[in-house]
DNA sequence: TAAAACCCTTGTGTTACCCAAAGGTCAAGG
DNA sequence: CCTTGACCTTTGGGTAACACAAGGGTTTTA
């Protein structure tokens, strides 16, 4: 199988997945003479392997970690029990945040539909906006929200090895 | 006020202050001799709007569209009011994921939680995730699940330069 | 006056791909 | 045999919102 029989196969992308092999999740041989991608029936498991786990919530580091066990004979299961079992909360936590945000939108757009557009003076950028309440000390909470946007979980669900964030110029 | 002054009023970090400037969101004077960014109570004033705009879920460029606009006179109300209404679907349908997401988490720890580890064998990479349902046939609500981890909304919801999607290679 | 504290810019990293460019390879038709 | 078109390769750049480190200047203070 060349990238894309492969990819069409299991229905990704071939760009997907010359990603994979990029990252080192598959590793296919090379035709010797033009240097053509050679995949076999287990690259095709492996690649539905990886897209289970990807359903699951797996980063694709994480799904390395776990092929390689694998690969050297020993069981990734209690790995990855742990790793779901850890992850779990932070998406319960997501999930809390998004609706937060929801309410927050619709509640915006609520009181919204009574009030006049307005044209911007010196005192008001937008009415709409600055009629809601600020983010007042709760700069945890802020940061969390912004987690929503770049919502890349696996790198601050462990360890830490700045310790204390944001302690620029702490006066 | 210089950089970390607004920035601790406000309660961000100065790397967020920066990022603003950097993005257009802010635009403080300087001082001529030393170059340092100078900030006024109106600075302030639109940091704290930028916040506000930002746990309505509204990215850096549309917020800098939003002050450009009301900069030049224009109210900018009706655009906000468009960007969350059409956003807050999207919202809702991320959530949907989420919890689709964290039902797959769970049941699959149920599931597990009886079955034995096993060393992988020639057939199995790890039965706890191979015992999942593939995404079968369904490659669009896998490229969504997908967001979840990206999950930078904002750039998918309008105009598309591309045109359609995953068509290399269609053969 | 020297160190602490703060300022600047620039470059790199994060996530999981997507996309374009430049160029080689291969099957089929004329 | 040669062209065409579909496919392959690698490299490099882009995405969102910052965080962080480096290298170097400035200001404040002890």
């Amino acid at each position: 199988m060349k990238v894309s029989e492969l990819a069409r196969t299991a229905g990704v992308t071939a760009e997907t997945v010359r990603h994979y092999v990029r990252e080192g999740l598959l590793a296919p041989e090379r035709h010797p003479d033009n240097g053509y991608q050679l995949f076999e029936r287990g690259d095709l498991e492996r690649l539905r392997f990886i897209q289970r786990a990807r359903t699951l919530g797996f980063g694709v580091a994480e799904i390395r970690d776990i092929l390689t066990h694998a690969d050297q004979g020993d069981s990734p299961c209690p790995m990855v029990r742990d790793l779901l079992a850890s992850r779990l909360p932070e998406i319960h936590a997501r999930i809390a945040e998004l609706q937060a945000l929801a309410a927050r939108m619709e509640q915006a757009l609520d009181a919204w539909a009574e009030m006049p557009d307005g044209t911007p003076d010196g005192h008001s950028l937008c009415r709409l906006i600055e009629s809601f309440p600020e983010p007042l000390g709760n700069t945890e909470s802020y940061k969390e929200l912004n987690k929503e946007r770049n919502a890349a979980r696996g790198n601050d669900g462990g360890s830490a090895p700045g310790g204390s964030p944001s302690t620029e110029e702490t006066q």
